[in-house]
RNA sequence: GCCCCCGUAGCUCAAUGGAUAGAGCAGCUCUCUUCUAAGGAGUUGAUGUAGGUUCGAUUCCUGCCGGGGGCACCA
């Protein structure tokens, strides 16, 4: 056990000593570390939530306990009470220097957690649909699910990386409906072909309200790899847009352990979701729903099996659950994607009560919000939506030239910052200014405060520490 | 209409029910006649609204106002 995480546990047992010394109620008090250092280095709440119980005053049994505990704590130099019964809590500075040498002499794993180790996770991030341009939701689902992914690692848990792709539904037969009409076929360059694929799917998109009989007719078509000529024209653009991904994915930094996709999930889905018709889906107009609002009011009624047979979103998503699990049996499956499927997540949960409890128990749904920007600033080529290369190729251009590889770490670095740096539900208002900054708050900071405090570390190995004050120590920490 | 999420400083964001609500930009005040003023040192400034629970509420509950998402064959 690392000395730091003893000193808490010190801290803990002995105020459990103490309680139990002054025959006073166990509670559950909490040990933190104050963002304010002049509030010790650990402090707790102890006394307040005695004081009801005890119907005394929190100050009185705060002086109490800290008579019990001052002078009887290994490495806590001083406790104070302080404001309305916290007791707080200062380590020595021996501490501090033996912590410092711990750090430095093994900077490789300073950080490293056992937290999880053995746990089985599975997270699933990205999930682009492959016949529309990689856009700005994919590179926050996939930055978000990265960031996640190291997380976990870093804390001990063993990471499957995983991604869906969307290569069947409506969404699919609209973008080949555009590219049937015209005739398009891959050129070999891959940002050209990318771009007639985006292309295709905004056109598809647009067409849908008149030509919707004709969408879902091909929906089926391609579902059922019912036309020679269909069928190859969607294999060679799945080849090329696979492959504009896979060039994404290098850029930021995701090597996927898995692939699935919809085309697989959907069989799976669909059987699952007929075996259960009568006692957990009914069909309603054609179709086989779910009805959840029965089960809890605030969820709905949604359709798992269109009325022409082919499974939904929704269908797909429960064989995925099985089909994952199938692969790596895991303990947790984490899924990260765009708020807007939010409450449909719901209602999948509670349709996988039912059809697989055990997997519905170790399933977690991650929402993230959408990235934005300010108004005006950026116009996407495509009209509807932001390419990640639209993206990249901005903030790369706002950064000072340093040589095209170490532009496009940095821009990198830049846009996952932007988006880490704030709450995951929430959506992100992306400036391009503020991100490049090099100063304040950015990932062009941070990745230059890295690069220097590296140095250091290099230079300082070896060295001895003497720490004098207090204010060494708060430097320390800081 | 119903269900979810969100309203914190001029802007973009923090704050496991705790102490004086924190940052970064921007602003303001100082600071260069010798090397990076694209710098440094200070400083102003906020919990949408009305109640409730609590020793204590940005946090939990209710109403209202404002923004977003969802509500049957798209994902």
């Amino acid at each position: 056990m690392r000395y730091h995480e003893s000193v808490k546990r010190i801290i803990e047992t002995g105020i459990n000593k103490t309680l139990l010394d002054l025959s006073w109620e166990e509670t559950d008090f909490i040990v933190e570390h104050p963002s304010d250092l002049s509030r010790g280095d650990y402090s707790t709440n102890v006394a307040m939530l005695l004081s009801k119980e005890l119907d005394r005053s929190s100050v009185d049994i705060a002086h109490e306990i800290k008579d019990k505990l001052e002078g009887s704590l290994e490495g806590v130099e001083r406790v104070e009470v302080a404001g309305p019964g916290f007791i707080n809590f200062y380590l020595s500075k021996e501490f501090f220097g033996k912590r410092l040498e711990e750090i430095l002499g093994d900077t490789d794993t300073f950080g490293r957690r056992t937290l999880l180790k053995g746990e089985k996770k599975i997270i699933e991030y990205t999930d682009p649909n492959i016949f529309k341009e990689f856009h700005i939701g994919h590179v926050m689902s996939n930055t978000i699910g990265e960031a996640v992914s190291r997380l976990l690692e870093w804390n001990g848990a063993e990471v499957k990386r995983a991604c869906y792709q969307g290569d069947t539904g409506m969404h699919v037969a609209q973008a080949m409906w555009a590219l049937l009409k015209n005739n398009s076929h891959p050129t070999g360059e891959l940002f050209k072909d990318a771009q007639t694929l985006g292309n295709a799917y905004v056109e598809g998109t647009k067409a849908v309200e008149v030509e919707r009989d004709d969408i879902r007719a091909l929906n089926k078509m391609i579902h059922e790899k019912a036309d020679k000529k269909v069928n190859a024209m969607y294999e060679e653009w799945k080849k090329v847009s696979l492959q504009y991904f896979d060039y994404f994915y290098n850029i930021l930094g995701t090597k996927f352990d898995y692939f699935f996709f919809e085309s697989e999930t959907g069989k799976v889905g669909k059987d699952i979701v007929e075996k259960n018709v009568g006692q957990i889906f009914e069909q309603s107009e054609g179709a086989v729903v779910f009805h959840a609002e029965s089960y809890d009011p605030a969820l709905h009624t949604r359709v798992f099996i269109n009325s022409e047979g082919i499974p939904t979103y929704e269908a797909k998503e429960l064989g995925l659950a099985k089909v994952k699990y199938d692969k790596y049996s895991y303990d947790q499956s984490i899924v990260v994607t765009g708020n807007e499927i939010k409450e449909y997540f719901k209602v999948i949960l509670a349709a996988m009560k039912f059809v697989y409890p055990e997997l519905r128990e170790k399933t977690k749904h991650l929402p993230h919000g959408m990235m934005r920007l300010p108004t005006g600033k950026m116009s996407s080529r495509t009209g509807d939506v932001i390419t990640a290369n639209e993206l990249l190729g901005e903030v790369k251009k706002s950064i000072a030239d340093k040589g095209d590889t170490a532009q496009e770490e940095i821009a990198v670095g830049a846009i996952k910052y932007m988006i880490l740096r704030q709450s995951i539900g929430n959506d992100i208002i992306f400036d391009i200014e503020k991100s490049v900054s090099t100063e304040g708050d950015s990932g062009v900071y941070l990745q230059y405060a890295y690069a220097r405090a590296t140095s250091l570390v290099e230079k300082a190995s070896g060295v001895k520490v003497n720490l004098k004050s207090e204010e060494d120590t708060h430097e320390v920490e800081h």
